[in-house]
DNA sequence: TGCAGGATGTGA
DNA sequence: CACATCCTGCAA
């Protein structure tokens, strides 16, 4: 499958698609590769959505061209990194929640401030703060700039992927749209 | 090994 | 006031 394929997809199939596919940012400092293990989706009709009602400043770009990057500041202090999908004006998006660190890596441990392999990227404001992704990339395109995907080495089939509930969340809490690689020590929850 | 607590922007 | 989180410190 190539890029233009994965964006055609509706968001539920992106969130699955996406996994094994990896994201790549190249910046001043230098490039960061890792490969997607785990994701959520963000859906229309879906209370835990931050579309689920108005369009917003913060949420504007989960409405963007299949591709858009929406970031938004979580806690007031943390963020968080998703892709849109669905055609424009539609409110949806997949939530990267954690990556295998395949390049950048010494940047990474400077920039996360540990050594450790495995705490990288293995949460959603971690791979943020790994990749050094800022409110700046807030409406960037994954077609069109440095912040890009990366099609899978791995094909990913069906039976490699466990899907669950998402994580932190009340609203919406048993609908099954977290996914991530069966056996992978990368994602965010042992 | 587990969990309580804190930091704090945004929108209901 | 709840929240798509992470880290620290303290108890068991």
């Amino acid at each position: 499958m190539n890029l233009d394929n994965l964006l055609t997809l509706d968001t539920l199939q992106l969130a699955k698609a996406m996994l094994g596919w990896r994201l790549r940012l190249d910046s001043e400092e230098g490039s960061y590769e890792g490969i997607i293990v785990e994701t959520e989706a963000y859906l229309q009709g879906d209370p835990a959505c931050h579309a689920y009602r108005t369009k917003t400043k913060r949420n504007a770009a989960m409405f963007g061209k299949p591709g858009t990057i929406y970031v938004y500041q979580i806690y007031g202090m943390h963020y968080c990194f998703n892709i849109s999908g669905n055609e424009e004006g539609i409110g949806e998006a997949v939530l990267i929640r954690a990556l295998e660190p395949t390049l950048g890596i010494e940047l990474m441990k400077m920039r996360r401030n540990t050594a450790s392999l495995k705490n990288l990227c293995s949460g959603p404001a971690k791979l943020v703060q790994a990749f050094g992704i800022h409110m700046d990339m807030n409406f960037w395109n994954v077609r069109t700039d440095a912040l890009s995907l990366i099609p899978p080495q791995n094909l990913i089939v069906d039976n490699d992927i466990i899907t669950t509930t998402r994580i932190g969340i009340t609203q919406g809490a048993d609908f099954p749209y977290r996914f991530y690689i069966k056996g992978n020590s990368f994602i965010s929850k042992k």
